[in-house]
DNA sequence: CGTCTCACG
DNA sequence: ACGTACGTGAGACGT
């Protein structure tokens, strides 16, 4: 059935490239000649592949990547029905009460997922006070209701409806009735070609939005069981591994230092930022430094950094002056980027991948800025891409020679998700943690975390004391 | 099908 | 004076 639909679809893009690269289209006949086509487009490609430099990328992690892909889809992810249902109960059960509790307030029933009519009921019906407009009125997002929940109640209720109702319909919902009547399993497509940067996506569904941040929608997480008897999820994520890469393209002095010293990046910055002892850096400076530190992955602003940490546009202005102070060279790296961008009209990753900028140089302020943070921040989130993907192809390669039956199931961008063979765990372990750890060589180590458990929510770290 | 909102890295 | 942090996918609404 699956592969059926997507026969088409692949048909009709094939046909498309035909039509485009070969100047025809592939004759309706009995027999199947796509094969020949595909061949005749591949002579063209490899040439025009061949002439950006990305042999390498494309035949030495590209193509062999889909095949993981491809099984990673195959192998899917499993769920447990039965919690599942119970999360859903419960979730109903606080819809139900909380939406109650709304109507009353407001007076009337009304449709709470339609934002248009919360925003008459709000700041019409009851006269709240409004905070910013979208185009087609007043905005009613996490934001705005969080200053106002400081004195309407409403609002907080309306936040908890919003988390409840989220869990419910993009995850609940869908995962019970996508999960394999028999198997209990998820498959999710992984795309290789849907982002700009090099990065993957997942979508039907999307596994890497899967909740971990606020506490009720972490028990999504908990669902995600291994599929072997006694067998562990293991998951395995890079440390910093975006400012491990700012450092290794800039060279700046004190991100090298504290790397190569496995320093806690955020305390060091706010250290160095505002000029004290990491003793003495408070849990605020080192939240701070952690904003300002993504902000510069960002391509920062001081409007955007001034919304970020809630202080004025002044004030975050005079920050990045800091910041950009004591890291020259990370300055020196951003200007060198945009001059490169500005030049050639592209930027590019460790392993050569192409981004095209073509507003780089536009008159419009607007797309020239975007074209600039874009400039900045795809070699970085690129680069990491590139990291992670080399590291899968070695793992898969690896698991293949030793004959193993865990899997890998999931990447969510700095992180891979294994489904492990109990009698398998060491060597997965061992497996996992060299070949992320030395999939490239960056003037700072790469380092890789990795944690097993019982579900995907619960897991207790790994290191090299445990008795596995 | 565009808009709004929100889940993740 | 202006006004956006980078990269995604998905669901509901309403035209």
């Amino acid at each position: 059935m699956i592969l059926k639909k997507y026969t088409v679809i692949v048909l009709q893009r094939l046909n498309n490239l035909c039509s485009h690269f070969l100047k025809t289209y592939i004759p309706q006949v009995p027999q199947d000649t796509s094969a020949y086509f595909i061949f005749k487009l591949y002579n063209i490609f490899k040439e025009e592949i061949k002439r950006h430099n990305m042999d390498s990328l494309f035949f030495n992690i590209e193509v062999p990547l889909s095949r993981i892909l491809a099984d990673m889809e195959r192998t899917g992810v499993m769920v447990d029905r039965k919690s599942l249902r119970e999360l859903s109960k419960e979730v109903d059960l606080n819809i139900d009460n909380i939406s109650k509790d709304i109507f009353k307030i407001a007076g009337q029933e009304f449709n709470l997922n339609s934002p248009k009519q919360l925003r008459k009921v709000l700041f019409e019906n009851l006269g709240l006070p409004p905070q910013k407009k979208t185009k087609t009125g007043y905005s009613t997002d996490e934001e705005v209701l969080r200053k106002l929940s400081f004195k309407y109640h409403v609002a907080k209720l309306i936040l908890e409806y919003r988390q409840f109702s989220k869990l419910k319909y993009t995850y609940l919902i869908p995962f019970i009735q996508q999960a394999d009547n028999s198997s209990s399993k998820i498959h999710a497509s992984f795309n290789q070609t849907a982002t700009k940067t090099g990065r993957l996506s997942s979508s039907s569904p999307n596994l890497q939005n899967i909740p971990i941040r606020e506490d009720f929608a972490q028990r999504i997480r908990r669902v995600f069981v291994p599929s072997f008897d006694g067998g562990y999820i293991l998951s395995s994520d890079y440390s910093q591994i975006e400012l491990r890469v700012l450092a290794h393209f800039s060279g700046e002095d004190a991100l090298l230092h504290a790397f190569r010293n496995g320093k806690d990046i955020h305390l060091y910055t706010a250290s160095i930022l505002f000029g004290i002892d990491i003793q003495k850096v408070t849990k605020k400076q080192r939240d701070a430094a952690k904003r300002v530190n993504f902000g510069i992955i960002y391509g920062m602003s001081s409007y955007g950094l001034a919304k970020e940490l809630h202080i004025s546009e002044d004030e975050a202005r005079s920050f990045i002056e800091d910041y950009f102070a004591r890291y020259p060279k990370i300055k020196k790296f951003i200007d060198s980027i945009i001059k490169e961008a500005k030049s050639k009209g592209y930027v590019k990753t460790i392993t050569g991948r192409i981004r095209y900028l073509p507003d780089i140089n536009s008159s419009n302020r607007d797309l020239r800025e975007f074209s600039f943070r874009q400039a900045i921040n795809t070699p970085i989130q690129g680069t990491a891409a590139d990291i992670i993907k080399i590291a899968m192809v070695n793992i898969f390669r690896e698991f293949n020679k030793e004959g193993l039956s865990s899997k890998l199931i999931l990447q969510v961008h700095d992180e891979l998700v294994f489904d492990v063979n109990k009698k398998e765990l060491k060597k997965v372990v061992d497996i996992v943690k060299n070949n992320m750890e030395n999939s490239i060589n960056l003037v700072v180590p790469l380092v890789a975390n990795l944690k097993i458990g019982k579900n995907w929510l619960e897991l207790s770290p790994l290191t090299s004391n445990n008795e596995i």
